[in-house]
DNA sequence: GGAGGCGGATTAAACGTTTAAATTCAGTTA
DNA sequence: TAACTGAATTTAAACGTTTAATCCGCCTCC
């Protein structure tokens, strides 16, 4: 061992020692005068003791400055109280606010979250479940847009709770987050229809992504249900360059008098391309963002856009294993969260 | 116990069973005829085995699908494979990147990164700090803004690695980052002059925030450095309404013809402001940014700003840990981390 | 041919909890 | 008074690793 390689002698300084600062529940049971068990009972509210007792063993714990080893509680519970939280990237605006709010719930129920990012890679998805397995995470929430088979059925196998986003199933174990997004996009259009906007374009995401699929199908089927002339749609990358670029094309012909972005990055692109183009927003040209992410209220002008509920997406992931963990059958079930639009100062009445 | 309340008999559905899905070394051990020592042994590759033993144990976890149980591993160790990085708020833009690099470098050495958020409170902070020891996690990173005397003190008296931002000092098992402001500032006061500005005022932050303090007193040193006519200063809250009150408040009297914030968010207030009141920018009006967010690049028009290198920040943080971790002296030392000026569209000649 | 060294392997004792099962003990009932 | 309850507590056996201490051959060197 490396530390027992430094020899020390009268002369040599004093090393700081090998200390395990080793205040364990042995040490607090008999400073209390009980046994371990006692002291395990009380700290976990696993079986009802004496008052007295009860803050006899308070005391030593307040006295020693004990705290529990969660390695050893973990080995003899065989799990652990860190939840798995999976998402493509944390530096995806979509994404802070999401885990910020799983953590916080997390933390009130006296358990911790470990955050993932996959980088949208499938390999590197699998390594982090294979990690959380090793640690014996009891949930794991996976809020990736694209969801590996292979991760499902690995989390299955050893019956853990897990929950998705919008994937299209509930199982034992499983829970399922739905994303409404019919009705935000529902209301964008009806919002500028009302305007008197008739040409309406859509900039969406690449397919390969589960959401940006769903998303334009939402947009798709309102507008047809609205009876609006054939909308022009593309599909771009959900960047700013990407928005830019589309946005650039849809310019050529019979131009649109609003463009519905399938995020709000995209959208940013389509003020930039606008503003470059001469176009001013939203006098000449409506835009509608997705997603309302934070920096969608300072955009010059401030975005209207689809606003998609991220803490209550954190919160209700949380939720979700929560309640399938406490539940012996660990039925699954199905969370809906709605979006909705939220006003600003891109969309203006169509110019006639 | 909850579990055990549920009586089955004969008619029952089979409840499906209190698995733990049990491969552990033991087994790996009994198939590949060896110890257990060996197979940790191989595993840890802490002692040499013969190429044809250590085959065998391979194949055997191969066969099992075994995966190495963390809490008895931390258990046995003392210590656990987890890293505390603690932030302040992962929705302030500053963090995701510097989080994101902490736990790709983590991830590169089989560990993981545990993130707290302590949402700017010192209970809260002090008692992430507490969980962290439950965890044994054998270093932290303390990377927020304000740094509580008692975290430093309860990390050190249990000999845990630990790495802040500009704290002003390195001791055994404390490493410092400290950040050059002043390079980056440099740079943007000269960038200003030499396009003919004289009258430069500076938006900061709460001085209660050493980094605000930090980075007003760069700017005003390097000021005074060049002659500067005494720069007006105001103290805002680094938030874009801050920065737009502030700015309201410069643009009367003599009016500055550029202005330096102390963080991107005040600029963009500022940028507003300068919106709002009929001001050009950069014809009438320059500004510099400071901190470089993922969205500088995406205002109306692109911001000049001073970049903090946040990939840099996260790397650095862990290799901090990471060397002290391994150095049984546990030395700590500083870590230099530069800034500077990126110019894009928001500064411009000074109007004569 | 014995001493010594060495690489490779095993044995067994931790590590700090939780939790069934056993024990104690005071109170109640027959 | 003996038998029974039930609450409060203790005992002791896991949980899955790591690792110091041993052991076992085998080789080398006098």
């Amino acid at each position: 061992m490396r530390i027992a390689s430094f020899r020390s002698n009268a002369y040599t300084v004093v090393v700081s020692p090998p200390v395990r600062t080793n205040v364990s529940i042995r040490d607090v049971a008999a400073r209390a005068g009980v046994s371990t068990a006692t002291v395990s009972h009380v700290l976990n509210g696993t079986r009802g003791s004496k008052p007295e007792t009860r803050q006899r063993v308070l005391d030593a714990i307040q006295a020693l400055g004990y705290s529990q080893n969660q390695a050893g509680r973990d080995l003899a519970r065989g799990r652990s109280s860190l939840l798995g939280l999976i998402i493509s990237d944390i530096r995806n605006p979509f994404f802070p606010e999401v885990t910020a709010a799983f953590q916080e719930q997390a933390l009130l129920n006296n358990m911790d979250a470990l955050v993932l990012n996959t980088n949208y890679d499938a390999q590197r998805t699998l390594n982090s479940v294979k990690r959380l397995m090793g640690l014996q995470v009891p949930g794991v929430a996976v809020l990736t847009s694209q969801i590996d088979p292979a991760v499902m059925d690995m989390l299955a196998e050893h019956h853990i709770a897990a929950v998705y986003l919008d994937l299209g199933r509930v199982d034992p174990s499983v829970s399922n987050i739905v994303l409404d997004y019919e009705h935000g996009i529902g209301e964008a259009l009806e919002h500028l229809t009302k305007l008197g906007h008739r040409r309406i374009a859509y900039i969406g995401g690449p397919l390969a992504l589960h959401s940006a699929q769903r998303r334009k199908n939402a947009f798709l089927e309102r507008a047809v249900q609205m009876g609006l002339e054939s909308p022009a749609t593309i599909d771009a990358d959900f960047t700013v360059k990407g928005g830019y670029y589309a946005c650039a094309k849809l310019l050529v012909g019979s131009k649109p008098t609003a463009i519905v972005a399938g995020n709000d990055l995209t959208a940013i692109g389509v003020l930039h391309r606008a503003y470059d183009g001469g176009l001013r927003v939203p006098e000449d040209l409506s835009v509608v963002g997705f997603d309302d992410i934070l920096f969608a209220e300072y955009t010059q002008p401030a975005l209207t856009t689809v606003s998609v509920p991220r803490v209550e997406i954190g919160r209700v992931a949380f939720q979700a294993l929560w309640t399938m963990m406490a539940d012996p059958s660990r039925t699954g079930r199905e969370y809906r969260v709605g979006t909705k639009l939220i006003e600003r100062q891109t969309t203006a009445a169509a110019k006639t």
